[in-house]
RNA sequence: CGGGGCGUAGCGCAGUCCGGUAGCGCACCUGGUUUGGGACCAGGUGGUCGCAGGUUCGAAUCCUGUCACCCCGACCA
């Protein structure tokens, strides 16, 4: 065994170890020089093209189009609505000069102190104010209303430590921001969108996700409301993988953004935002990956079926190529990105393993025997599994086999979710169960008191509280006070 | 930002305690034999040992500083 997957294996029980090197050798990702960011790899970014048009199709079928706001933000800007402030202030890059000159001493070039800007600008944490700044110009009556904008952008949160893919300094994302005439419809389009999030998630990434609303204490700065959506990792770790906000009217009051109503009266507009990143990346990778590489939902994948020639000449192979490109079209005409490696420079095995590693849900082999057979080798990589087809009618059974594979890893996701949540009532067998991962549904009191006593003794955090399953009242497990409903604990990434 | 680890060839690592010509495996290049699960044999290329100072006749090795990465916290998509 290559030494390289020998250490994936040895470092599986770590994921957050493992899954750095597998993108590093499934040519993902790599650290680059600047500190906390990543270099997202072609392979890798493929993937993530594949998500943005996605969604990206999924938002304008909702209505929503797409917008570019500057990335720079004044600072003045940044401190208009004060918890927006408290949240985001800190880890934030400034820019300060807007000029180098030569060293005079010779060492290459220093930042020029002439230069210094009078107002600071703060590379974008996050495109709130920007944006509500901008929108008090085009908002002026209710017939302006909705504004229904997403940005696809890259951010940059100083953060103290950085995780790849997970929180690295700079990201990749898309953050969506509408106006809207009444809080009615305003929070229709929060939960909407977290829908909309969810769908995206389990559909497409095969990933169970729960819906529901964060506790006041793990709220988006300045929002009235968070939505989210939460997805558990093999390792039973819980992993925030989108959120919808309503922001009420903070920001429209915020950036005095008003319009006049149909009874012609002034009022302060309604305001949601939404967003999910590269984050998602690493959520695919560590809900489905296994020892030998990735596991790519078919759904997302930019190679589905990798079909690969194994000859022993340039006659056999030309035979081969003849037989399987009518294949090859044929299932780019059913919409199957399809790749025929037929590169003389690897042999059979090297592939195999390779394309493995890189997550391809479905391998094709043929060769010589095969074509004396009429027979074509078929390899699913969610179980590993090789069967030996019937060569005629093989487009049909593969573009079969894509939807089976997107279903079987989605409902593999999904029992292991179901198999490491449960139920407890007090707070000892809490903290016995919590050690074993996973999310635990318990009841709370709707305190933050309660919420950071539990942090702070077990680190575990309510996820959400979810919007769907068993809403029974009872008692809170650490103070035995009323408890509106069962919340989701678990330690998070 | 606190605690722990780590930085040596593209990748993975040994060498550091005890200073004395910079090594191994993979990858890469050449030639040959191979090709149904990461091929084999022979030969070869590639490193200012993270960076900057210091100690020393001599530093990958000792000392100081600094930067990055990984893990555990605090913070967060």
């Amino acid at each position: 065994m290559a030494k390289e997957l020998k250490n994936l294996t040895k470092r599986s029980e770590n994921y957050s170890q493992w899954y750095n090197e597998l993108v590093v050798k499934a040519d993902l990702a790599e650290p680059s020089a600047v500190r906390g960011c990543m270099v997202i790899k072609p392979y890798g970014y493929a993937i993530w093209e594949k998500m943005q048009q996605t969604l990206d199709k999924m938002f304008k079928e909702t209505g929503v189009q797409n917008a570019y706001f500057p990335m720079l933000i004044p600072k003045s800007y940044l401190c208009r609505e004060a918890e927006h402030v408290e949240g985001f202030a800190k880890e934030c890059a400034v820019v300060t000069h807007y000029r180098l000159k030569n060293d005079p001493n010779g060492n290459g070039v220093i930042v020029d102190p002439d230069a210094r800007l009078e107002e600071e600008l703060i590379v974008r944490p996050t495109s709130e104010t920007i944006i509500w700044g901008t929108y008090k110009n085009w908002i002026h009556s209710y017939r302006d209303l909705p504004i229904l904008c997403n940005q696809w952008a890259n951010v940059m949160r100083w953060e103290m430590r950085t995780r790849m893919f997970l929180r690295t300094a700079e990201f990749l994302w898309q953050e969506g921001h509408c106006a809207h005439e009444t809080a009615e419809e305003s929070e229709a389009r929060t939960v909407q969108m977290i829908n909309l999030y969810a769908e995206f998630a389990e559909k497409f990434m095969a990933m169970p996700v729960i819906k529901g609303v964060k506790t006041a204490n793990e709220r988006f700065a300045g929002a009235l409301n968070t939505y989210t959506i939460e997805a558990m990792m093999q390792d039973g770790k819980a992993l925030q993988s989108g959120t919808s906000h309503n922001l009420g009217q903070n920001f429209a009051k915020a950036f005095d953004v008003t319009f006049v109503n149909k009874d012609n009266k002034p009022e302060y507009v309604w305001a949601n935002s939404w967003g999910v990143s590269t984050r998602l990346m690493g959520a695919l990778i560590m809900s489905h990956s296994d020892d030998n590489g990735l596991v790519l939902p078919p759904h997302l994948a930019p190679i589905q079926v990798v079909i690969v020639p194994i000859y022993k000449n340039s006659e056999q192979l030309a035979e081969i190529t003849k037989a399987v490109l009518p294949v090859v079209e044929e299932l780019r005409e059913k919409g199957i990105s399809v790749k025929y490696d037929d590169a003389e420079n690897r042999r059979p095995g090297f592939k195999f393993a390779d394309y493995e590693l890189k997550g391809v849900p479905v391998r094709l082999a043929i060769g010589a025997r095969d074509l004396e057979e009429g027979t074509i080798e078929v390899m699913r990589r969610d179980t590993l599994e090789k069967e030996t087809m019937p060569f005629a009618g093989i487009a049909d059974e593969v573009a079969a086999l894509l939807e089976k594979i997107q279903d079987n890893i989605y409902q593999k996701a999904l029992a292991h979710r179901q198999s490491m949540t449960r139920t407890v009532d007090t707070y000892d067998e809490f903290k016995a169960e919590i050690e074993k991962g996973g999310f635990i549904l318990a009841h709370w009191d709707g305190t933050t008191e309660t919420e950071e006593k539990v942090k702070e003794e077990t680190k575990a955090t309510i996820r959400c509280i979810p919007l769907d399953g068993d809403t029974t009242p009872g008692k809170c497990m650490v103070t035995g006070r009323p408890s509106a409903r069962r919340v989701i604990f678990a330690r998070n990434y």
